[in-house]
DNA sequence: CTGAAAGCGCTAACAA
DNA sequence: TTGTTAGCGCTTTCAG
C-alpha cells in the first residue's frame, strides 16, 4: 500500500487530522504549518486514497452505465457525453455492456449494486423488470429509457417518438408513399416496443398502410438489417418506403439494397432513427429521426441528480424530442409498388 | 446507508465476524447458525457493500481506460472487449474519455491514481510524458500503447506495423503503384509516429516513392480525412494510391473523392488501418491493415496482470501484429499520374 | 465453532 | 490553532 495521512503525519509530527486540514484547504491552519505541511505533502508525493473518503461519507461518486450494444454509435456518443458531464464534478463512469443478454444485464446491475455507485443508468432496459428494486433499496438512483414508467428512485427518460414519426410518415406520403414497411429492434427490449409503436400510430394516423409481411424483427445492428430486408424481398409485393428501428439497421438494408441492385431512393425509399454520424456519409445519406445525445445524456444526469437522498420520491418522466432529418435516401415513391424478381 | 453486517449480527444475535463467514462460505460455522443466518440475509435483502472490502484488502477490483476518442469505433470495440475480459472476473472497468486534449489525459491519469484503480491502460498516449510515474509510486501498473519503451511496472504494447505495411507496401507496388500519399494521425499522439514510421519505411524497403506534399496530418477521424485529402488535391500531381492512420480518415477521403467524382480505385486507390467494422461496409469496402482488437485486448489485461505486485520489476514489451485485408478499394495504378483539375 | 478487537485511510466532532 | 477519538463497513487474527 502506499503512504497514509498517518504516515505524513508522524514525519511532520502533527496528527492525522492537521494533515486532513491541509489536504482540504480548511483555514483552521496556521499558515505556517500549512506550507510546512504543503512541502513535505510535495516532497514525499502523498496522494490521498479518495477510496476511504468515499467509504467515510457514504458517496462513491461512481456512476454506472448499463448499455446493451457499446459498438453502436448511438450509445456510443451518448456514453462519452454522459462521461464529460461526470468529469466535470470530479465524478466517474462505470460502464458495462450487455450484449443484450438478460444474464448480463441482471450481473452488472448486480455488480453497481455491491460497489454502491451513486446512480444507475440503465438503457438496456428489458421487458421483464430486472432487479432495480434492489438498487433503490440500498439508496441508489435509477433512469431507464423508454420504459414509460417510474416509482420511487426510479425515473425514466423516453424518447419522444410520436411527433417525430408523425412528421416522418407526412413526409412519406407526401412524396406519395402508401405501403411502408418497418424492420424493428430485438424483441426482448423496452425500447423497441417504443419505437414500433410510434411507427403503427404514424402510420394510422397519416391514412397510410403497411402489412404483417413488411413487419420485421432487426437487432439493431447492421446485420440484422440486411437479413430483415431479405425477408421483405421474398415477399410478394414490396413496400415502396421502409423504416427502420435504427440507423444501423437501415443501413444494413441499403448495403443488401445496393448489393441486388436496387435504386436507393429511386426504387425504395429508406429511413432510420438516431441520426448517428454515418448516416450522413453512407450513400446516400440517410434520412432520419435525430435523437439528440446530449439532450439524452443530460437528462440522464438530471434525472439522477435529482433523486437526491430520498429516494421514497417517485421518480420523474423525461421526454426528449426527436427530429426529422431530410437527406437523400428517401425520394418519391416509384410509380407503382413492382414485384421483386425471383 | 443501507444495512451493514453489523446489524445484521445484532438481529441475529451473533457477532459480525460470523455474518461474514457465512457471506464468504467459510466453513468454520455450523450448519445451524449458516442456514439460520443465509434466511436472514435473504429476508432483509442484505446485500454487502465491497467498497469496505476494497478499503480492507487493498485492492479496487476497479481498472481503468483512458481513451483518446471513444467515438472511434477501433476504440469502442477494444472497450467493450477488455470490459468483456475483467466482468469474467469480477473486475469493472472506468472509462475515461480525453478527446485527444492533454490535459484531460493528465486529468484522467489524477482521478484514476486517486482512486487507487488496480491498472491503467493508457491508450491516449502523448508524447511529452505524462505523470504515469506517480501511479507506479502508488503501486498502480499501467500499459501504454506504441510508445515502444517501458519501464519499471509500465508495459507497452505495440502494434507491429511493419510487416503488415511492408505486405500492403509490396501488393501496392505489384499493382503498379509507385507514387504513395499518406494522411498521419494527430501529430501529438504516440501512435501516430509508430504509423507514419512503418509506413516511410515500407516505402524505402519496397522501393516506392512519396514527396512531402503527399504526406498530409490528419485528425484520426472522417473530418480529418477530407480535410487532408483536399490539401493533396491541390498538389500539382497526385499520387496513385494513399495510405492512411487509420480508417475513419480513409473514409474521409472516399467521401471527398466521391464528391468532386474521382473514381475509387480507378482513379485512386485508398487503404487505411485498424479494419473497423464499416470499412467492410463502405463502398467500395476498404482495403486496410487489420488490428485484432481481442488480441490488443488480450494484451493489456495480460500486461497488468502480470505486473502483479512488484512493480519495481520492468514492464514488458508486447506486440500485436496485422494483417493486410484486401478489399476494393485499392486496384491497378492508372497509366499514368494525372493532374487534377482546377 | 464463535466472539472481541483491531485496522484498512480518511474525516469530523469534540476537547484542549 | 491543533490533537484525540470514533467510526464509515468489512475482514481477520487471536482468544475463548
Amino acid at each position: 500500500m502506499s503512504i497514509s495521512v498517518r504516515e505524513i503525519a508522524k514525519m511532520a509530527g502533527v496528527s492525522s487530522a492537521t494533515i486532513s486540514r491541509v489536504i482540504n484547504g480548511s483555514d483552521l491552519v496556521t499558515e505556517k504549518t500549512r506550507k510546512r505541511i504543503q512541502h513535505l505533502i510535495e516532497e514525499v508525493k502523498f496522494v490521498p486514497n479518495n477510496r476511504a473518503i468515499h467509504l467515510k461519507n457514504g458517496k462513491s461518486q461512481i456512476y454506472g452505465i448499463i448499455i446493451p450494444d457499446l459498438t453502436n454509435p448511438f450509445f456510443t456518443e451518448l456514453v462519452k457525453i454522459f462521461e464529460g458531464l461526470l468529469v466535470e464534478n470530479e465524478r466517474e463512469l462505470l460502464v458495462a455492456n450487455t450484449d443484450f443478454h438478460t444474464n448480463r444485464t441482471q450481473d452488472s446491475l448486480r455488480r453497481m449494486l455491491l460497489r454502491r455507485v451513486d446512480g444507475v443508468a440503465m438503457l438496456a432496459s428489458e421487458l421483464e423488470v430486472p432487479s432495480l428494486d434492489a438498487l433503490v433499496r440500498n439508496e441508489i438512483p435509477v433512469v431507464t429509457a423508454d420504459r414509460y414508467r417510474t416509482s420511487p428512485g426510479i425515473s425514466d427518460v423516453v424518447v419522444d417518438f410520436s411527433a417525430g414519426m408523425n412528421q416522418m410518415m407526412a413526409y412519406l406520403r407526401d412524396l406519395g408513399h402508401k405501403n411502408i414497411g418497418f424492420i424493428g429492434g430485438s424483441s426482448g427490449i423496452v425500447t423497441s416496443r417504443a419505437r414500433s409503436v410510434a411507427f403503427f400510430d404514424a402510420i394510422v394516423k397519416q391514412g397510410l398502410s403497411s402489412r404483417e409481411s413488411w413487419i420485421v424483427e432487426g437487432n439493431y445492428r447492421i446485420d440484422g438489417g440486411s437479413t430483415a430486408f431479405e425477408q421483405i424481398l421474398a415477399c410478394k409485393e414490396r413496400p415502396t418506403a421502409l423504416v427502420t428501428a435504427n440507423d444501423l439497421t437501415a443501413i444494413g438494408v441499403m448495403r443488401m439494397a445496393h448489393s441486388i441492385g436496387l435504386r436507393i431512393p429511386q426504387d425504395l425509399s429508406i429511413a432510420g432513427i438516431d441520426d448517428i454520424e454515418i448516416s450522413d456519409i453512407v450513400n446516400p445519406p440517410l434520412t432520419t429521426l435525430r435523437i439528440s445525445r446530449h439532450e439524452y445524456a443530460r437528462m440522464l444526469m438530471e434525472a439522477l441528480d435529482n433523486a437526491g437522498e430520498d429516494l421514497t420520491q417517485p421518480g420523474h418522466q423525461y421526454a426528449v424530442p426527436t427530429s426529422l432529418i431530410i437527406r437523400k435516401s428517401t425520394g418519391p415513391a416509384p410509380k407503382e409498388s413492382k414485384k421483386t424478381e425471383g
